[in-house]
DNA sequence: GCCGTTTTCGGCCCGACTGTTTTCAGTCG
């Protein structure tokens, strides 16, 4: 079993405990458990073989032998039982909006209701509203919710779509009369690969007419909630939108709120309880009744004895305690990067000629740029023969010679082909300046093959970087079976980067295996695959990863300046 | 069920909003 298979029985579990009423903490634990083993970086396998199950955040003594049950005997007992009592298909109707745990039970216990289309089916006929506490409103609201969750393919959406849209947002509230600051928090400002809905906090002294002109706005379907505080609406594309707005006074720890994660969240308010003090989204107050105010995030750290924690870093991983004892990495900046290291043009699939990536690479500031189109075998992607590669090199030339503020280099994204051999004999990569290899083909087969195929390409000494590591695409293709432990140990003994392709669909390496090669001393590149001048703009994406993955600037490759880079790619073949 | 520079037992975050209530439970983040 994989970490998410393992991951997912403990949130199941946690589910069907809170379903039958379990103590709350007991609940917590289970989720808390089933988090820390999604964001695992190490294959779990591996953990439970080398006897350090334990060492995971949130896995005792019993949870960890429920590990070592599941994964020599395939199944949990205590699971098993729990299924027995309350059905397992419940979990799926907690996904409804405004259907919780209590309500989950009541279906179940009082309309024997198990599954999603038996809830949409009780709603239609009007078979909820008879239960105590629930109406005609409550009724409809639930049948929306499921046909909402019908019409979505997934409940998350891409950080490519959601980013540019809070842009956008943010630029008209921050013209607005009244508005001090304006700013996205939730899984968007921590940089999660996908988002469930955009959460922008606004610092203005008269919230009423700020939240009035934001319900008017014309992308605005319909208004879900409203408060005195908080609004959350439905655009017409579907997109969910939460504003909260605070008075300039709070924004500190209004913002520090809005961005979470909860989990996070909670440790800060375990330490702020050490302190005598109770911190919300309005302050700190202490028990006197005597409030402290925070106008800026720094100041709710502050008051914590903590430095400012960035917020991609914020998922009760292990942060508050790095804080707390001075160990906190400074993460890679986007302002760090001073080059790009994947970048096509229309020599192979790219849109777009390799001077006018050139000039689009120095209008970033970039220091280099690395052509590496596709080898000759990716033949939907145009893939340059050895004939065209070697001709592509004067060309590449010739457009340094127009383009004089961005050294250019010549590199090629080389097929790992079926059988583990690269695209291009080592003589031609060896003319390369920069070497990435990529799979994108055969990503199915069985985990010792493709593990085998990346290895190999991994001990090619004209290798430097392997490229979107995994091959997954996020809500699309599924990553490869790999042995990442493996590959993670061969990138490191090689010398060589593994990549964190800043593409949103893909995001490969993702943050968990990123922070495990950055934790064993490994090396990154930050790289856009861009294949149009604007893709370069992913850049801001693949940082997100890094930051999330604790990456110091120092292990990122492409912060480095040219002299050193070439002294690093000139140091193997 | 987990966890410990106040603890191996007794804690484990806090408030907004909604709907159905006559004061609160449930959900959400």
């Amino acid at each position: 079993m994989n970490n998410r298979e393992v991951a997912k029985v403990f949130s199941d579990t946690a589910d069907l405990l809170e379903i039958k009423g379990e103590a709350i903490y007991r609940v917590l634990a289970y989720r808390k458990a089933a988090e820390s083993l999604s964001s695992l970086g190490e294959d779990i396998n591996e953990t439970a073989r080398t006897g350090r199950l334990r060492d995971i955040p949130g896995v005792g003594e019993a949870i960890a032998s429920k590990i070592d049950e599941l994964l020599t005997t395939g199944k949990i007992s205590f699971y098993e039982k729990l299924a027995a009592e309350i059905p397992p298909t419940l979990v799926e109707i907690l996904k409804v909006g405004d259907v919780g745990p209590k309500k989950a039970a009541r279906f179940w216990r009082e309309l024997g209701i198990t599954t999603l289309a038996e809830l949409e089916a009780a709603a239609r006929a009007g078979r909820l509203r008879g239960l105590s506490g629930m109406g005609e409103k409550s009724e409809a609201r639930i049948l929306e919710s499921i046909q909402a969750l019908g019409r979505r393919e997934s409940d998350r959406i891409s950080i490519g779509v959601a980013w540019p849209a809070a842009q956008g947002f943010l630029e008209r509230l921050k013209d607005l009369p009244g508005v001090a600051a304006a700013e996205a928090g939730g899984r968007l400002r921590r940089m999660r690969e996908t988002v469930g809905d955009l959460d922008l906090i606004v610092a203005s002294d008269a919230p009423r007419p700020v939240m009035q002109a934001f319900l008017e706005f014309p992308e605005v379907e319909r208004v879900r909630g409203q408060g005195e505080t908080k609004a959350s609406v439905v655009l017409h594309d579907g997109l969910r939108v939460q504003l909260w707005v605070h008075p300039e006074a709070h924004f500190g720890t209004a913002l520090q709120y809005a961005t979470g994660s909860q989990a996070h969240n909670v440790r800060l308010r375990e330490l702020a309880l050490d302190k005598g003090l109770s911190l919300s989204e309005h302050g700190f107050k202490r028990k006197t009744g005597k409030e402290i105010r925070c106008a800026e995030e720094e100041e709710v750290y502050r008051t914590l004895g903590l430095p400012w924690i960035p917020p991609e870093m914020r998922e009760d991983r292990g942060e508050v305690r790095a804080a707390l004892e001075g160990r906190l990495p400074v993460p890679v900046a986007l302002s760090d990067l001073k080059g790009e290291l994947h970048a096509h043009s229309d020599w192979s699939d790219g849109s777009t000629s390799i001077e006018g990536m050139a000039r689009a690479a120095a209008g970033l500031g970039l220091q280099y740029l690395v052509i590496s189109d596709h080898s000759r075998s990716l033949g939907v992607a145009n893939g340059l023969s050895i004939e065209r590669l070697r001709e592509q090199r004067k060309v590449i030339s010739a457009a340094q010679k127009a383009v004089r503020d961005v050294r250019l280099l010549q590199g090629a994204e080389v097929e790992i082909l079926a059988d583990g051999r690269l695209d291009y004999p080592d003589e031609v990569l060896a003319e390369l300046d920069l070497v990435v290899a990529s799979l994108h083909t055969s990503l199915r087969q069985p985990r010792e093959k493709v593990t085998a195929r990346l290895l190999n390409a991994i001990r090619n000494p004209h290798v430097d970087i392997v490229g979107h590591p995994t091959g997954r695409m996020i809500g699309g293709r599924e990553a490869a079976d790999l042995d990442m432990e493996a590959i993670l140990a061969a990138a490191i003994d090689h010398d060589i980067a593994l990549e964190i392709n800043a593409n949103p669909e893909r995001l490969d390496l993702n943050d968990a295996h990123a922070r495990r090669l950055i934790e064993l001393g490994g090396l990154l590149a930050i790289n856009t695959d861009a294949h149009h001048p604007d893709h370069i703009g992913f850049r801001l994406y693949g940082v997100g990863v890094a930051r999330r993955a604790w990456a110091p600037a120092e292990a990122v490759v492409n912060t480095w300046p040219v002299d050193r880079l070439m002294g690093w790619l000139g140091g193997r073949g």
